[in-house]
DNA sequence: GCAAGGTC
């Protein structure tokens, strides 16, 4: 048997397709995907299946010398148990192997960790085989002239594991241990996202020492016949055209000089013709940015696209590449939306050019090819609406690349009054070219109207602005990613992780993303003893050592080595300064949390954690002043850089993905809550008959309102009520539980009220809406699926585990009860 | 529990 192994099941599958004519039969062995046909077995890992760690003994932070780590032990071992299992088990069956991992340095070390774990089984003859794409054409080829795994390249790859490992691991455990920060808060340094966060925190500390200039502008409204237009006022400067007027005086003077007159005279016009190429093709930094524009983040785009391409509707989303390689038959992939709403009438019109020529960007590369539609074409009611929207938009990226250019006409036009020179430029769209099927860029004119030298222009109205040098602005997440790519670090599939994993540290927040004190002081202290580790100089090193590898120049033993002694140097300054470098990284950890001073005693005002994990605001002055104000029990808290006026305390944010909501003044939420009164609306069903219990709404001092019992804490019983907005007591009564109706009023439209009825029945629905919603999230329900189960009767989870597979599969069409039996395995699980 | 790189 031949025993294929590719990077991922969707090229076993596309490959086993091709090789077998169609006609191979998929099986599952470990839960992993097995295709075969003939005398062949094809199956396709999940990326990397080993990785690189310390031995266990190493595991104890405490026990352990970060310096240690540098000569340390590194060893593979399996990261997906149940892929390694099918390998091996396959493995033993085969009499040869072929490793069609991807064609690139990563794609040669997951084959080389393959061909690892098969030698571990037999010592059959393994090849290796490498195409660009996969077409029928490259894949035939490469499988009739196999080659041998290129293990130069695949040990430059385990170089970059190695010295990633180590340098990471120790410089992360020694700021860590320096701060006493050794529970999830640890703090990270990396090759990569430390270089990336030195980017942030620059740009940051090129805004705070912005010191603002003023300066002035003049603007003219001129006019030829009833047609208006604006002028801007201009000088020589040494050579170069200059609108900013630095002195005051002089600004007076020339808006005097050109309000006293009528009219300005042209003294000249010039008209020119440009053409704007179409876009190239999408890679992932250009794709991440085109949909940052619609405002997707970094990470959502991707998660978006990784969907569409699973679907089987985009190529692979993660590719450098922006030649579309030679087998892509635009007219063909062109063909294929003809007749598809609503890209038919554009698909037709490119078809009819004279010629359809794709445009070409920087990079070609071997792995995958540009981001485009596959030419399947989904129903566009099976997907949500930002799904749509971004497969729409790389259809229309793939048309946009195939058209014609577009054509401006630019007319600018200066005119003279009083001496000072004014100028307008205009913009007409004479052939709109690639903007007709891609209107994501902008095509906006600007008018200005034909005129001739000499002639007069009426002056309307002269105005001067006054204004200030801005700072620079902070960068956009797509805005980093293109930065990253342009210095060299990360990949393709990585680098949104990256800002993700700076999300997650505490070392940035909002968007653009704005660096914590914490993150200054990593990046303070890395440039003061560990400087390569902050720069991105220390991955071009990288790439030239690991080409030298690869080339067989250098060993790995010879840049590991080499790496090892630069980290030792960097352990042997550090060693004197650990503590002062743990203050300033705790005191700025303190800063990060303080959100003013405490009004008893003056001490500052802390977000602090109790015992059981929930946060609340307390004095740094504990246990001498015991002042407290309590946060929402949901998210983690963010401190804002607004600050309340009546209090001199900063807002806080509390951080929960999607239910993440702004909290304001801890203290004007108490006192809110302090002032407010319990207003009784009806009996409580738990102790009402008993005890006489009432339901009433309650304002907490959290921020958090509901409907609890007056007899809390004897009676628990409550109900949530909304965060926001005023709440409105209805006459109107729920029959079935003698309740008033409640309406919340959120400020923006008081006739369009939140008509939330009676608590009761309102918490009922929400929480079957939610035990529907976590249905859904089970791997394999689709909401589809989840609405036919719930109609049978199964509405949750817990109902569904409870569930009798055959009963279930009487009952709801298109479900079998194995199906049922495996959802209740995951649930298990 | 540390990195970065694959992949889901």
């Amino acid at each position: 048997m031949q025993l294929i192994i590719t990077e991922k099941d969707n090229a076993a599958r596309r490959i086993a397709e091709i090789l077998s004519d169609g006609g191979a039969d998929a099986e599952r062995r470990n839960g992993v995907n097995v295709y075969k046909w003939g005398g062949k077995r094809c199956v396709g890992l999940s990326g990397h299946v080993v990785g690189v760690d310390f031995p266990p003994e190493y595991n104890d932070w405490r026990d352990v010398q970060p310096a240690e780590l540098i000569d340390a032990d590194i060893v593979k071992s399996p990261t997906k148990e149940n892929i390694v299992a099918a390998l091996r088990s396959l493995a033993r069956e085969a009499d040869e192997a072929v490793i069609a991992t991807d064609y690139d340095r990563e794609g040669e070390l997951i084959g080389k960790e393959a061909y690892e774990l098969i030698r571990e089984e037999t010592d059959v003859p393994i090849q290796r085989v490498r195409f660009s794409s996969i077409t029928e054409n490259e894949v035939k080829q490469a499988f009739g002239n196999p080659d041998d795994l290129d293990f130069d390249l695949a040990a430059a790859g385990e170089a970059r594991q190695i010295i990633d490992l180590i340098w990471g691991a120790a410089l992360t455990r020694f700021l860590s241990l320096s701060a006493r920060q050794l529970g999830d808060d640890f703090i990270s340094v990396g090759r990569v996202q430390s270089p990336t966060l030195k980017l942030i925190v620059d740009r940051e500390r090129e805004i705070e020492a912005f010191d603002p200039e003023d300066y002035w502008e003049i603007v003219a409204d001129l006019a030829k016949n009833g047609s208006g237009f604006e002028a801007q006022y201009f000088y020589d400067d040494d050579g170069s055209e200059a609108e900013r007027i630095w002195d005051e005086a002089e600004a007076d003077r020339v808006f005097e000089g050109i309000s006293g007159q009528e009219s300005a005279t042209v003294t000249s016009v010039r008209r020119r013709t440009r053409t704007d190429a179409p876009p190239a093709p999408f890679n992932t930094t250009a794709f991440i940015q085109a949909a940052g524009s619609l405002g997707y983040s970094a990470q959502r785009a991707m998660s978006i696209a990784e969907e569409l391409y699973t679907a089987g509707y985009v190529t692979y989303p993660r590719t450098d590449n922006t030649v579309y390689p030679d087998d892509l038959d635009p007219e063909e992939l062109l063909d294929a939306f003809v007749s598809t709403s609503p890209f038919g009438d554009d698909a037709m019109a490119l078809l009819e050019q004279d010629s359809v020529e794709p445009t070409r960007g920087e990079t070609e590369s071997t792995d995958h090819p540009p981001i485009h539609p596959t030419g399947e074409f989904p129903d566009r009611n099976n997907l949500s609406e930002d799904e749509w929207e971004v497969y729409e938009l790389i259809v229309r990226r793939f048309f946009a690349t195939v058209a014609e250019p577009a054509t401006w006409e630019h007319l600018r036009v200066v005119a003279e009054a009083d001496g000072a020179q004014l100028k307008a430029n205009g913009k007409r769209l004479l052939e709109a070219g690639y903007h007709e099927v891609y209107p994501y860029s902008s095509a906006s004119e600007t008018h200005v109207p034909d005129v001739e030298e000499g002639e007069q222009l009426r002056i309307d109205d002269v105005e001067m602005e006054a204004k200030q040098t801005q700072p620079p602005r902070r960068y956009g997440q797509s805005r980093l990613i293109s930065k990253m790519e342009d210095l060299g670090i990360g990949t393709k599939s990585t680098r949104h992780g990256t800002l993700e994993k700076l999300y997650d540290r505490g070392y940035i927040d909002g968007d653009p993303p704005q660096p914590t004190a914490l993150a200054k002081a990593v990046v303070d202290a890395a440039e003061a003893f560990a400087d390569l580790i902050v720069s991105e100089e220390m991955t071009a090193q990288l790439e030239a050592d690991m080409t030298a590898i690869a080339n067989g120049e250098a060993t790995l033993d010879d840049v590991t080595d080499e790496s090892r002694e630069m980290l030792e140097r960097v352990f042997a300054e550090l060693h004197d300064s650990r503590e002062e470098v743990g203050e300033h990284l705790q005191e700025s950890l303190k800063a990060d949390r303080t959100i003013g001073s405490c009004p008893e005693c003056g001490d500052d005002l802390l977000i602090r954690r109790s015992r059981h994990g929930s946060y609340f605001v307390g004095c740094d002055g504990y246990p001498d002043c015991r002042y407290t104000l309590p946060l929402p029990s949901t998210g983690e808290p963010l401190v804002l850089d607004e600050v309340c006026e009546d209090h001199d305390t900063k807002h806080v944010k509390m951080l929960a993905g999607s239910d993440t909501f702004v909290h304001g003044c801890p203290r004007c939420q108490a006192e809110a809550a302090d002032e407010s009164e319990d207003e009784v609306i009806g009996e409580c069903p738990e102790c009402g008959e008993e005890h006489g219990g009432e339901l009433a709404i309650k304002h907490l001092r959290s921020g958090s309102r509901l409907v609890g019992c007056t007899r809390y804490p004897d009676c628990d019983y409550s109900l949530p009520l909304p965060r926001r907005g005023d709440i409105e007591v209805q006459e109107q009564r729920c029959e079935e539980h003698d309740l008033p109706h409640i309406h919340i009023l959120d400020g923006a439209d008081d006739d369009d009220p939140w008509e939330l009825g009676c608590p009761i029945c309102n918490y009922e629905e929400y929480q079957a809406r939610n035990a529907v919603e976590d249905l859904e999230d089970l791997s394999g329900v689709g909401s589809k699926t989840a609405e036919k189960l719930s109609a049978a009767g199964v509405e949750s989870p817990d109902d569904l585990a409870a569930a009798e597979p055959d009963a279930v599969a009487e009952q709801v069409q298109g479900v079998s009860a194995d199906q049922v039996r495996e959802w209740q395995t995951d649930l298990e699980a």
